[in-house]
DNA sequence: GCCAACGTTGGC
DNA sequence: GCCAACGTTGGC
């Protein structure tokens, strides 16, 4: 099977990796993003790992590591006239968006904030660190999931 | 709070 | 199909 690493973008006042962990395994929906959809409900497979990423908070950092768990599933909030990622236009027949379980599985050490990111020498490009990146579903290359894997363990 | 970058919408 | 206007994201 292929190995695939994601990272997925939260903002920690909405959904942070607190509350992935005591929760320990939670839909992560809300992603209204046609190009994240497409990499949340079509490419990422059961088991795939993912990087726990904090936006728009000081400092912007990956904060831990969770699990893709099973299959893709329609994102019930895009129903919920009450959500505020409700969609009028998404049909039950037809759901426009999609969600996945993830599951926790740890806590960095502490935050690998994005100033740190930006400072190792690594040339193959990284979506997260790519100017105007607003995507919050991205795939994550293999140089740097393993240095980043070295840098937790180190 | 500012603003650059980007995605979406809608008039034409 | 073009593109201007608008809304959102997200770092700083």
């Amino acid at each position: 099977m292929l190995f695939c690493p994601w990272l997925l973008k939260t903002e920690p006042g909405v959904f942070s990796i607190d509350d992935l962990a005591s929760r320990q395994c939670e839909a992560w929906d809300g992603v209204r993003n046609y190009q994240a959809r497409n990499y949340l409900r079509d490419s990422m497979r059961d088991g795939d790992s993912v990087l726990i990423y904090h936006s728009s908070c000081q400092p912007s950092a990956i904060v831990g590591q969770g699990r893709v768990r099973g299959e893709a599933f329609a994102d019930a909030s895009q129903f919920d006239p009450a959500s505020p990622y409700f969609d009028s236009a998404s049909k039950m027949q037809q759901p426009r968006w999609f969600a996945r379980m993830i599951a926790y599985e740890g806590h960095f050490p502490r935050p690998l904030t994005l100033a740190e990111l930006r400072s190792w020498p690594i040339p193959t490009p990284f979506a997260l660190l790519a100017r105007g990146n607003r995507l919050s579903v991205l795939p994550v290359p293999a140089v740097w999931w393993d240095q980043i894997q070295a840098w937790r363990q180190r």
